[in-house]
DNA sequence: ACAGGCATGTAAATAGTTACATGATTCG
DNA sequence: CGAATCATGTAACTATTTACATGCCTGT
């Protein structure tokens, strides 16, 4: 059976610990989500689907007359999530819309064009805010892995907001970068 | 109307000269598809759409048997990419199947662990030195926001190569990442 | 009582890729 | 001649989002 990547991320949340579709929408929302986004429309097919493949195994955790499924990885689920994690990546996409607009800058008049960029830096000191929002907590539940990957997009994100402002200066004094050289 | 994205590459690229839909798959594939890809299915029909709607305009350009139809923006084509690089950006996605490995890596022992940065960096490595080829025949175009991004995405790519470089190094040894503080 | 969060699920729409069909031209 | 490239287009499929329906429970 051919997995999709969505289907794996469910497999390592619920290695982790049983979950229930909701709980792993909730998670996927606050870590994967910024560089593998899941809907619901998309994670309740493929709980139905992993558990029909004995990879997931549901077990009811309803409380009174609130229902819950908590799903927990099986032994099949395991092996597959790690074959998975040994086979190199592949898929590695972008959706950058504010990269597409300085590409097609030209068209507006110059001082337009730095309009671009300075959107682009808000955006990404944005981002790293509330991603350094969430630091703390994951400093507090020492797990490596995700925490290399947080303090990963914390770094990237100043790094591209740095180059935002390197580009901004560049176009206001287009005669200094050629001093500069 | 309202435009997909990938209607304003459309626009963009037929701003810059008339181009035939080939030729715009062609120019995509060299360019924006590191930041936002497009196929063959997305093209055709949105010629179709932007064409019916007078944002373009397809002029016959057959050479003999061959048949080929060139698009030129038109004025309200024109107006619409003005307005669109002007909004700021919303649209930025990314799907990086590496760092979900590395998010979940605490799953494989841990000697493993190592091979999933290693593999993330030649990943970028390899995409680094594409673009770096690239670069000379943009340098001779004179085409500065084009060279802009391209040299954005050669240095980024550095910076997450060499990040992967550290991350690497930390966990072959954590003793001396600790003693680092 | 009612708002908000918990919980599951799906229908419809949109986005996007893949693979194919068709046929011309160019180059070795 | 045959392969590669030029050129247009679409059908089928996969992926993904959005919005909605449904109903329970908790706190004010």
């Amino acid at each position: 059976m051919e997995l999709s990547a969505t289907g794996h991320v469910i497999l390592g949340m619920v290695n982790w610990q049983p979950r229930s579709g909701y709980e792993i929408k909730a998670l996927v929302d606050k870590s994967t989500r910024f560089f593998w986004a899941a809907s619901y429309g998309q994670i309740y097919p493929e709980l139905k689907r992993l558990s029909e493949h004995g990879l997931i195994e549901g077990v009811d955790d309803s409380q009174g007359g609130r229902k819950r499924t908590r799903y927990s990885i099986t032994e099949p689920g395991r092996e597959a999530l790690e074959t998975w994690l040994r086979q190199p990546p592949e898929v590695l996409e972008t959706r950058d819309e504010g990269l597409l607009k300085l590409f097609f800058a030209g068209a507006l008049p110059p001082e337009e064009a730095v309009g671009i960029v300075r959107a682009m830096r808000e955006q990404r000191l944005g981002l790293m805010r509330r991603l350094r929002e969430m630091e703390p907590a994951l400093e507090a539940k020492g797990v490596t892995f995700p925490l290399f990957v947080l303090r990963r997009g914390i770094e990237l994100n100043q790094w591209i907001a740095d180059w935002a402002e390197r580009v901004e200066q560049e176009l206001l004094e287009p005669a200094a970068a050629e001093r500069r050289k």
